[in-house]
DNA sequence: TTGAAAGCGTTACCAC
DNA sequence: GTGGTAACGCTTTCAA
């Protein structure tokens, strides 16, 4: 049952290794019946190429990396599905490997693939981590996600952060809300910094130049109920916008505490979607990311690649305003 | 830079492909000198060994295959990060697919993997999927995650669903709620039945022998609601308790919106312990499964059976008791 | 401690 | 259409 190889197949078809190599991966003609016949051969046998062989000579493996920061919370666990989706869809395999805090690990882990894959979907969410982004070639073909760094050449998925922020705090000043405060997320980090932009300039273009007021957060819960605190301190803002949604939820919880109503006394938003934002108490009034939507695209995207089909480089994911009751107008 | 061969180090540090083998693998004796100086050589020609010309001469391929019926959901991703964590640790890679909702597309997963990793943890939700999991060989071994039905001489991992909603239940009823109402989860669930028997047999056991009243759901957010309008429809119950988080959760927004307050006319629980349950308000009673560290374990025996290892065949999870602000006594 | 050479299971090329 | 047979890049005896 075990270690049955092609020459088996052919020796029990009565053909060569030829045909059956050519019965099972299809390009090149094969007569119907012998067709037919190997294919029976093969299920009885239960035969499986064995892949290492198959890539040593075809140099193809029919499996994607796929390279993350970290695995934590929701809105990983939605980028997998969607490239799982879409590999699945074209048969193709995924070599996950993730945690990579540091450029050296990922750089690493970059090593590690390279024999193993066709192709790579990258997520690097930090500026520091550009540097394991090298311009020069890994020996696979790179597709990023995430991060506004351009990679010359390498085509990648990103999201429009700039203008997500924008949207939402265009809405929350709109909303009758003069003060908006803006919880930042961490300094190193590029979506951060573009939301922190999409901030001020929808301050800048509000009607009577409202002034900012930024407190510094680092993506975590904790930093936002921290934000909290320091809000409630002081006279507290009209609204809130947290550059995403788990600090968002955590600022929730520390006005709570602090006795401050959400939306009642403070209009409050996040960014991201994530699926959480639907259960908190207020539901909360996010920038909706198709996280999903993204992976599948990406991963389309490496199997073009690897196809030698010509793709776009620059994919741009602008997020949906998500109007939740945590802004609902106090006019 | 691409396709740098063992025999170009082997040419480059005037060595044979032996040797250099030899000091990649470092089983065997390689002088210090001559060893150093191949890896010198190595790097600068950033060499990676071919992965598949390795597996297919040492018969390895340094990774292990993780099958799972889907992705959806913070239970899935909180796993994969366990075996993950595991996997880095000890060098491994890891191979991810999902989405096999039956038995024959998980049997053709099941095939797929089988030349291209030393072992596989495989997630068999329901019953059904047994059939999947068959007696016979599969080429390699497999650790199977969840479920209860026995698969003689394959270490499984298991949660006890038993003794989970026994805590549950017994909890809710010492709270002073005489009837406490189950809606379970999808009959064909092991898992689900399980819990279903738990929650019997703690009614069984409570001083007073409280009737059983039994909801079906199907493990989905939306049925936990409409199990609510059920339950309110009548003279609602003291307590409910839901064969998983996302029925609880679902079952509180049923509630609330039949102007149930929770846990003031009703108490409520949930199982599994998914990260949302502290964010709902009120945050929900559950019981804790260790996910991560299932994965975590998972990966590790999978590591022992292919070093040869003997390994524990029951590895059996019990839930933990997590009482939040949904159960609240109200004696 | 090192080198030479025989596989490992496929694919792809070249004849027929 | 089909068969024979070099690669493919590595590990692993077996000798030296």
């Amino acid at each position: 049952m075990k270690g049955v190889t092609i020459r088996d197949v052919a020796r029990a078809a009565d053909v060569s290794v030829a045909t059956v190599s050519r019965t099972l991966n299809g390009i090149e003609k094969v007569a119907s019946p012998t067709r037919d016949h190997v294919l029976k051969i093969v299920h009885d046998l239960d035969y499986v190429p064995h892949s290492g062989a198959r890539s040593l000579s075809s140099k193809r493996t029919d499996t994607i990396g796929v390279l993350l920061p970290d695995l934590h919370g929701e809105f990983f666990s939605e980028l997998i599905r969607g490239i799982d989706l879409a590999a699945r869809a074209r048969g193709l395999h995924l070599l996950l490997s993730s945690s990579h805090g540091d450029p050296a690990e990922a750089a690493a882990a970059l090593r590690a693939m390279r024999s193993r894959v066709d192709s790579i979907i990258m997520m690097s969410l930090t500026a520091g981590n550009d540097a394991v982004v090298p311009a020069a070639p890994v020996g696979v073909p790179l597709v990023l996600l995430g991060g506004n760094r351009k990679s010359p050449g390498r085509p990648s998925f990103v999201i429009d952060n700039y203008a997500g922020a924008f949207a939402i705090t265009e809405h929350l000043a709109d909303g009758g809300n003069r003060q908006v405060a803006f919880v930042a997320g961490p300094v190193d980090n590029i979506d951060a910094r573009e939301r922190l932009r999409g901030y001020r300039a929808a301050l800048k273009r509000a009607a009577g130049a409202f002034p900012e007021w930024i407190i510094q957060g680092d993506f975590s819960e904790e930093s936002g109920r921290e934000a909290a605190r320091t809000l409630a301190a002081a006279e507290p803002p009209d609204a809130i916008f947290c550059a995403n949604d788990m600090m968002a939820i955590g600022c929730l919880e520390g006005l709570r505490d602090a006795g401050i109503a959400v939306p009642g006394d403070v209009a409050l938003a996040g960014f991201d979607d994530i699926p959480i934002t639907r259960y908190v108490n207020p539901p909360l009034t996010t920038a909706a990311v198709p996280i999903a939507e993204m992976g599948r695209q990406a991963l389309e995207c490496c199997a073009d690649v690897i196809a030698g089909r010509q793709v776009e480089l620059q994919h741009i994911f602008k997020p949906v305003l998500v109007i939740r009751a945590s802004s609902a107008g106090r006019s």
